[in-house]
DNA sequence: TTGGAAAGTGTAAACAAAACACTAAGCTTT
DNA sequence: AAAGCTTAGTGTTTTGTTTACACTTTCCAA
């Protein structure tokens, strides 16, 4: 899964042009069983001068574009440098392109000192991705990464805070609609586990066996002879989600409900 | 509903500097009880010396944006130019940025003749639109303005098939988990006229007294004491669509099925 | 007055959703 | 070795939804 580092036709080795006037921002979910994580980047600003520390706050991992670059690429670039993972589960879901985009003094700030015009309009594609807590590495442009739960998130830098509710209300639709949420999980997982993740995301609680019935009903979860090891207590059957029966059996749902 | 034509504050009226990096592309749909139905510009060229007709094919309705205009501001005066309605249903559902986008030439030639660099790279960002196939102006900017069903287009100018194919996905989508087809209906409609729609845009044939039951679950639907006229047959019932009540009732979906 | 054309209506069977509580299995602690 | 902790795993009933299916009513036009 990881990249040929050797190869030069790789879509992470872009060089070229940076278009300036869109770039992508990436709202990276991830989930460790208990809480929806998002990765965040601090972003800290010292005085050029006296070194004093002006601001300290966190933003998505969003980044420029190549001018020869599909979007869908750009995205999957800005993936692999953080976390060295192809075939990361990635969807557009919005673009952002308001000329008020950037207002806050520290934003302007920031741009300025890294050699952008705060005051040029900029358009950024949001793009959703989904990948198990886990793996990532933890830096990037030199700056700290970390996951943050969802819920603790109250402020991002730039209209980042939109972006993330943006984003949240398309996994969430996603979720509802699609089985994906078995691209937030490690290959084998329990169904409390799943279930878990559900709950989590939709911010709803679940009976464990009405999903159980529900899941049953999924030929495309399979159930492996195999069970969780080193946990306290009875050690669940683990299962895996067979996307090649999915995708032959998937039809067409048609169900103009709400 | 139609702009206040004296008031230089409408959002229609903008002026200033042209975007050049980002523009609008409008699907417009439309319904007229029989085929689901996209709004296009005839786009001809002629030889600039012998005026002879060099080609002539179909666009969607795109335009540039404003620097200081929201992109939902710019695809509204799109919408406004073409049918002088403001409140139109309206949603934003892609983004096309790929650096291949204008490959044939002679769309190449086209841009060349309206002063615009073919290879520079230009972003458009995608809305559709759902109107009653009436009230439409036919011209704009001074090109054929006709509405087309839409399982007779075969070929549009651009990548606007491409366009044109994400559109309806996601129209189909939304009529399927939102109430929308009334927005592609007259204020005052029959239960035939709703099956005929969602028939129509889902590509499925569905049962009359299943839909109707369905239907009748539906409590923001209204049946009013009104009937059609002047038609040759039993005249069937009006309904209104009432929005209020369903924003109200409107509860989270929770149905992760397929 | 008759004929054409679409409107409008009900039932039974299969399936899905919701509500609800106890036993089983492995690990840890004493 | 036993007891206790923790999560896994399992079934039934009621209620609502989906599907399949055919005939009568109402208006207009000829």
């Amino acid at each position: 899964m990881h990249a040929e580092t050797n190869n030069e036709t790789t879509v992470h080795k872009r060089i070229g042009t940076i278009n300036n006037s869109v770039s992508v921002d990436c709202v990276i979910f991830g989930f460790d069983f208990t809480n929806l994580n998002v990765l965040l980047v601090d972003r800290v600003m010292y005085d050029e001068h006296t070194g004093v520390e002006l601001f300290s706050d966190l933003t998505l991992t969003g980044n420029h574009i190549f001018e020869e670059e599909e979007l869908d690429d750009a995205a999957t670039r800005i993936l692999y440098e953080l976390t060295g993972l192809e075939n990361i589960y990635l969807e557009q879901f919005y673009v952002f392109g308001s000329p008020k985009r950037i207002t806050r003094q520290n934003d302007k700030k920031w741009l300025e000192a890294n050699g952008r015009d705060p005051e040029s309009r900029i358009f950024t594609v949001g793009y959703y991705s989904l990948l198990a807590t886990d793996n990532v590495t933890l830096q990037w442009k030199g700056r700290n990464v970390r996951w943050v739960p969802v819920s603790e998130i109250t402020d991002l830098a730039f209209d980042h805070m939109d972006i993330l509710h943006k984003a949240l209300g398309a996994l969430r639709k996603k979720l509802i609609n699609e089985p994906i949420g078995f691209e937030l999980l490690p290959a084998k997982f329990t169904l409390s586990q799943l279930q878990r993740l559900y709950e989590v995301v939709l911010g709803v609680p679940l009976d464990k066996r009405n999903f159980r019935k529900k899941i049953s009903r999924m030929n495309y979860l399979i159930p492996l002879d195999e069970k969780q090891k080193g946990v306290a207590h009875k050690p669940a059957r683990l299962y895996v989600f067979d996307r090649h029966i999915y995708e032959k059996n998937r039809k067409e749902l048609l169900d103009f409900a709400i």
